[in-house]
DNA sequence: TAGATTGTTAATCGATTAACAATC
DNA sequence: TAGATTGTTAATCGATTAACAATC
């Protein structure tokens, strides 16, 4: 069950194409890209396109067998194994622990792991927070290979080190700086400052 | 003093030449794109554009001078005038109002506004939390101009609809939804659990 | 057959990178 | 002059869109 290569554009799609065909009549069997494209203001070839990457061909005419289109899409989304954990109990890592939206990628957000912390607490949402030594034990007992880097600046060289030693490979970085990183470890940025500054751009040239 | 138009990458680099310029001895007076470049890790040409769109032409053999590089840049991030405020004083919305990376791009966020808050508080830095319904007339008192949604999905569109009541134009929304808008409201959408879903599958290639 | 729908190939667009001519 | 550095023009790359031939 390999799955095939997607780009980012394409992944984002795939919850609105299964939050569509969803919420069809349960008695529809096929469906076009096109009725799909429609539905959600995209155009058909794309549909097209991503669906025959994501879920091979469709018949002309008739279209997509509606059953089959979600099954595939579902499976492609479904985690393999592995969760994530985060680095920092602040409020940034408290709101991204009880933040809802990645079950809709299928990625469980397990606990965050805070300084501060000197024994096990709960979130507002009943989540885990635990004292931050005990990062390399948990991550021994539960499979975890997504780290959340949700600390100031300052520590957050210190959080990515915890995380590699702990054998996590894929680190997700809230904290506005450049770490040092063995070649065998991916590192994304999310820049925030960036994405707002970039609004007030687009409307300030108005 | 109009500003030109540059990409987001572009934009997020500024901030990267501020820091580099600023970190070079007082008394160097130039500098070349291709030391520059070797410093951030970018390619030469690239600095060379960006400089020459954001502060005008350099010097063969020479470079740029530094002190000028930097005015433009600073100059370019300037806030024009206006700030921004949030809706929602949850998790997140405490998160986004302390967050001190905004000012990089030279940003202020003034507070944030919530439902469930029956009279004025103040955030952990000590920025004030108010009741949403006197959002409209702090927009009145104050210059904003961005607005962040930071509330659950199901309350989305009625502060997109606040906010486009209150004046504003440009909205930034972290709920994973599709809001209705008049044409002359722009409004960028944050998907953090795309960013996360799409880290999940690069090392999920390897 | 005719027409709706498919998949593919070529064109477009924005950003980066490479090649190169211009200049102090 | 020679060489470092510039700015520009062309090539590349990834994603979207347009055009079109294939098929049930």
């Amino acid at each position: 069950m390999k799955k095939p290569e997607i780009s980012r554009p394409t992944l984002g799609r795939i919850p609105l194409y299964l939050k569509y065909l969803r919420s069809l009549p349960p008695n529809t069997e096929s469906i076009s890209a096109t009725a799909i494209a429609a539905g959600l203001g995209l155009g058909d070839v794309q549909v097209r396109k991503d669906l025959g990457i994501l879920c091979g061909s469709g018949k002309p005419k008739t279209g997509y067998v509606r059953l089959e289109l979600i099954e595939s899409l579902e499976s492609y989304l479904e985690c393999k194994n592995g969760g994530a954990v985060i680095v920092g109990g602040g409020q940034l890592g408290k709101a991204l622990l009880d933040y809802r939206g990645f079950e809709t990628f299928g990625i469980s957000v397990l606990a965050a792991f805070d300084k501060r912390t000197a024994k096990a607490e709960s979130s507002a949402k009943g989540k885990p927070i635990l004292p931050v030594e005990t990062l390399p034990s948990f991550c021994e007992n539960y499979e975890v290979n997504l780290g959340i880097i949700a600390v100031p600046a300052e520590s957050a060289q210190e959080a990515c080190n915890l995380l590699y030693d702990s054998g996590i490979r894929a680190m997700w970085c809230f904290a506005p700086c450049q770490l040092y990183k063995p070649a065998d470890a991916v590192i994304q940025y999310e820049n925030l400052a960036l994405s707002l500054a970039h609004l007030k751009m687009q409307v300030n040239q108005l």
